[in-house]
DNA sequence: TGCAAGTATAGACTACACTCTAAGGTTGCA
DNA sequence: TGCAACCTTAGAGTGTAGTCTATACTTGCA
């Protein structure tokens, strides 16, 4: 599929998609047997890597992150064990940051009991 | 305390503190009987404020958000109910990004489980 | 055949959150 | 008194993640 198609189904913009592509996260393919166009296309595997792009992001996964994450999806250059590492580690990280969230959430319910008992 | 002593108590460097000072995140006040210096000081509620900025930061919020919170904290100006609403904001923002963490979670235990039983 | 709509590349521009440099003034201690 | 170690402001520079513009080529349909 071409670009336009990845963005209709994914709902994001034709230019951040080849900001993605520039940036290594995704990669289309020339079709050789064309000579006219230079166009890229893109199989399913990609709708799927931006799903998983825009989940990871909106976690605040940075791009970095993720990359290494689609490499441990997609590599087949990586050992099973590589894989495994970058695996756990990013579940650590997940675990962290809900940790931290979590003691964020006591904060401020600790914020609303002082505003509601020094005001009433 | 003056703005060496603030970094050293916070971990966070004069610089940032600085910059954190010129986005209103925090106030140092002047010392009017003083004449021959224009230094900031500041008090233990920005110790407190600026711990909060730390972590507010690591779980994701912006500054501007955190800005929002520092308010609904501390301003005098607000009402109860407006504190309240900011605050309530605030816990729901947190309970959606846990929920997307957890989704996360189960993505990537699903990828290691696909890791696993594709090369062994 | 004409032309609107789609595609590619390069590079400029933006927003956020710092981070650093320069230039100049102040303080405290030997 | 000298000077290292502070303090201030203004403004430049950095990294991340886009977002947009300009230019030029291609495709598909009336």
């Amino acid at each position: 599929m071409l670009i336009s198609e990845l963005s209709k189904q994914t709902g994001i913009t034709a230019h951040t998609i080849r900001f993605y592509e520039k940036s290594g996260l995704i990669k289309g393919k020339r079709d050789e047997k064309v000579k006219t166009n230079n166009y890229f296309h893109y199989d399913e595997d990609t709708v799927e890597k931006l799903v998983l792009i825009r989940d990871a992001k909106s976690v605040g996964f940075t791009i970095n992150e993720i990359s290494q994450l689609i490499e441990a999806w997609y590599n087949n250059k990586m050992t099973v064990a590589e894989k495994l590492a970058v695996l756990n580690e990013k579940l650590l990280s997940i675990d962290e940051r809900i940790k931290q969230l979590k003691e964020m959430k006591k904060m401020i319910s600790q914020f609303k009991k002082d505003v509601i008992t020094d005001n009433c």
